[in-house]
Parts: C-alpha cells; sequence; structure tokens
DNA sequence: GCAAAAGTGTTAGAAGTACACCCATGA
DNA sequence: TCATGGGTGTACTTCTAACACTTTTGC
C-alpha cells in the first residue's frame, strides 16, 4: 500500500513588484544554508512549510523573511505537484544541502501564492539580504524547478482577478498619484492601452478615487492633479 | 530541522451535478477498506495521490473511481492545508483504516478540484457502488474534515469561471436543448434571474449555439424551438 | 512663442434593462 | 376558450470607442 506518496510541501511566492514604470519580479540564488553558491540560478522565494503553520501562514512568512512587509494578502492561486518536477539533480541536491536533509528528496508539491508589491526605496534596498533581486518580468532568465512556469499562471491569474477589481492596482502606487501614474500602472499590468479621455471618464465614477487640490510641482508643462485612495466598506474577498 | 512538514498530499473532487433541477454535489460515506461503516459521515470523495501520477491525473483518478467518466477536464480551485484539517480524531482514524497504514497521520494537504456535470440516467445507477450519491447543495449535511468549506470554495470558483465563460454549462445540458432549460441551468448555477427577452437576445448573439427546426412535442402549450451547442475553435483555457 | 504633457467635448454605436405584449398548443 | 408556457417589440439607459480639441507649465 505504500505506492502512496507522501511528499514535502512548499509555498512559493511570486512576488510581483512595480517600480513606476515595469513589473519586476523578486527571483533569489539558489544558495546553500551556509550561502555558498550551488547553482547559481535563480528561483521563487520560498519554503517548505512548518509543523505549526497553515498555508497562507507560510507564505506571509516567507514574504516577511524576503521583503520584510507583513499583513499582505496573497492570492493563492495554483499548486504545482507533478512526480517531475526535481528532474534537475541539481535542484535535488540543492534541497538537501538548504534544508540539512539526511536523505534525497523525492517529491515536492507547492502551493503557488502571488502578490502586487510597490517597489519603493525600502523594497530596493533589501537586494543583497537574502541575495534577493528584482527582475523585469520580460527579461526573467531561466529559473530552477518549475519555477517559470509558476510565474506565468501567477501572472494570469493576477490579471484576471485585476480586471474584475480594479483596487488591487492601488497598492501599486503612492498615496498620491496622477491619473497619469494609475493609467501607466493599468497599461502594464493588465496589458491594454486606454485612450486618455475615456480613461478621465472611469475615473471620474470611481468611488473609492478622490481627487485632491494638490497639483504637482515644477514640471514643465501642466502640472496634473493628484488623487488618493479611499478604502469602502464593501470590499469583496 | 526536522520541524519541516512532510505530509501527506490528497485530492478531493467537488463534482457538481446538475439534474435538470438543482446543483448536487456527489458525496461518499466515509467507510472503511472492507467496507464497514467507520463514522457513517459524508465525504467528498478523494484520494491520496500515487507515486507516478501528477495533480491532475490524480483528480482524473478519482473522477473515473466514482463516476466512471473520463477525459473531463477539471479545475483545480484551491489547497488546503491548515495543521487543523484532521482535529476531529474520527477523520483521523478513518484514514490510517481506510489506507492500511501503520502509523498515525498528522497532517494531509489536499488539492481541491471541481467539475459541472450532468446526471444522467447512467450518473444515477452510479448511486451505491461507492456509496456514493448527488446530494442537493442546498441539502448538505455536514461533511468530515474541512469538506464543507472546500464545498464552498468550489461553487464560489465555479460560478466565477462559469460567469466568464458560459460555454461551461453546456455540459450540464443534453445534447438538444430548448432555450428555457438553458436559462435555467444559467439561474441556478450562477445564482441569478433573467429576463426573458433580453435572454433570447444573447441567446441570438452566442456565435456557439445553433437553432435547430426541430421543436417540442406533445406539450400543451406551445412548443419550444430546441437548439445545440457547437463547438468552436479557439476555446480559451 | 514653443514643446510637452495634462486634460476636455462630443459623437455614434453597442450592449444592457425594463416591461408590455402576442403566439401556439392541449384540454 | 382558457390556461400555460414560449417567444417578441420597443423604448430607454448605460457602456464603449474614437478622435479632435483646449489648457497649463518651464524654458
Amino acid at each position: 500500500m505504500e505506492s502512496l506518496v507522501n511528499p514535502y510541501v512548499s509555498v512559493d511566492c511570486v512576488l510581483l513588484g512595480f517600480d513606476g514604470e515595469q513589473l519586476n519580479a523578486l527571483v533569489v540564488r539558489q544558495s546553500g544554508n551556509n550561502g555558498e553558491d550551488v547553482a547559481g540560478i535563480y528561483k521563487l522565494p520560498g519554503s517548505l512549510i512548518n509543523l505549526d503553520e497553515n498555508l497562507d501562514e507560510a507564505a506571509q512568512r516567507v514574504l516577511k523573511q524576503f521583503t520584510g512587509l507583513s499583513q499582505v494578502n496573497m492570492l493563492q492561486f495554483k499548486a504545482f505537484g507533478g512526480p517531475d518536477r526535481l528532474k534537475n539533480p541539481e535542484d535535488s541536491v540543492w534541497l538537501v544541502r538548504f534544508y540539512n536533509l539526511n536523505h534525497h528528496i523525492d517529491r515536492i508539491v507547492t502551493i503557488g501564492y502571488t502578490t502586487l508589491l510597490r517597489i519603493d526605496r525600502k523594497m530596493r534596498k533589501l537586494e543583497g539580504g537574502y541575495e534577493a533581486q528584482w527582475m523585469p518580468i520580460s527579461e526573467l532568465p531561466r529559473l530552477a524547478f518549475d519555477h517559470s512556469a509558476i510565474v506565468d499562471e501567477a501572472l494570469k491569474a493576477v490579471r484576471a482577478k485585476a480586471t474584475l477589481d480594479v483596487t488591487l492596482l492601488f497598492d501599486l502606487l503612492p498615496n498620491k498619484f496622477t491619473a497619469a501614474q494609475l493609467r501607466n500602472v493599468m497599461e502594464v499590468v493588465l496589458g491594454i492601452t486606454l485612450d486618455v479621455k475615456n480613461f478621465h471618464k472611469k475615473l471620474a465614477q470611481m468611488p473609492y478615487v478622490v481627487p485632491l487640490e494638490e497639483k504637482e510641482d515644477g514640471v514643465n508643462h501642466r502640472a496634473a492633479r493628484y488623487y488618493k485612495f479611499k478604502k469602502l466598506k464593501n470590499k469583496h474577498i
């Protein structure tokens, strides 16, 4: 009866960061427990789950570890569990070393989490600590395991979700933002282009966006009005 | 370093069956490996994953086992993995017995799959084999583990998906169907009500629905036209 | 004044909403 | 001819797409 699988379970986080221009993903170098470089290729931030935590908590722990952030609610978008996930022997070796295990790991099922983040000054500085760095999603190298596929799925999920609920995109902007900035975020994340006038019409109808009196300063063209995001009562989900 | 969890991984299937009137879920009685009744309460059809299969394949195997169907592509909608999933001792005991394990199971992470099915004559007869039966989702009893929560999540996911892609609902109807039947399915599954006239307008615009010459026969009111579903090239996903 | 980017007016058509009405059939 | 459910006409409103135009600012 022991053809039943008793694999390890991990979470992997596709942290999508917007830097004002484009979408980036946080990737880390695959290094051993004590820092030595093993495979030298990039992977997603992730971790095996601990005894006392549920999946969401494990994802939060990973987020905290790599970015310092907490209380960000992430979207659990898909599980990946094929027996061939560890087919690359280097990946498998890395796992055993990194987690100081005394046996080979046959299989890992991983749960994918993702969220959209704003890359601010603090976030930029993180690069280094865990050898983590932001890379534009358009320039991502091949990642370890099936992490490239995981990124693709995360993007699909995030785009679908943000299309239904634009408010998710407000986490990508500073507190005060201009209409052009918001439009740019929508265009980049959703992969669409928007007519300027029609966008303003929609903007005026968004109850959760309030125009401020304040305007840009010191630009060599007409100053743009600032807006801010107002949280509403009935957030769905 | 062994606070890392090495749980079992299962798939659980929320099979939603439409019987012409309402939505039902397939539930099975929790019984031991050799048939004796253990807890007497219902659970979702599911299984631990095997060594040589990936998650999708495990879900297909469960579907086949309980309904005889194959080649139905199911939606993987969420993973459930809290350490408290087995907090009910009866559930835990059942697992060990059913799978003939020689040790206690601390934890199971389960991957939820769901799909919409039509309950036809063949499907009705299944009730018995694995003590499986269709129950209206509005009348489901408390299920084992966290299976009640899993059903709720499945419904949410299916409704969201079917709202975006109505063609998923065609699997719930016979080859030939009337406009009223399709409307009813949409109302029941999506939990909405539709204006008759406006529904006909939309129907006329659906390229994948073709009206037939044939009409109902022997009804004591105006006979309804039949329609059929035509598969198109670019199915998304 | 000029370049640069912000922001506006107006239109035509498509799509969604509402509701009153007519049609075919068996009993 | 009546009850029953199938199916239609039409008016109104709201979104969508398109595109030419005006405004403000620093140099």
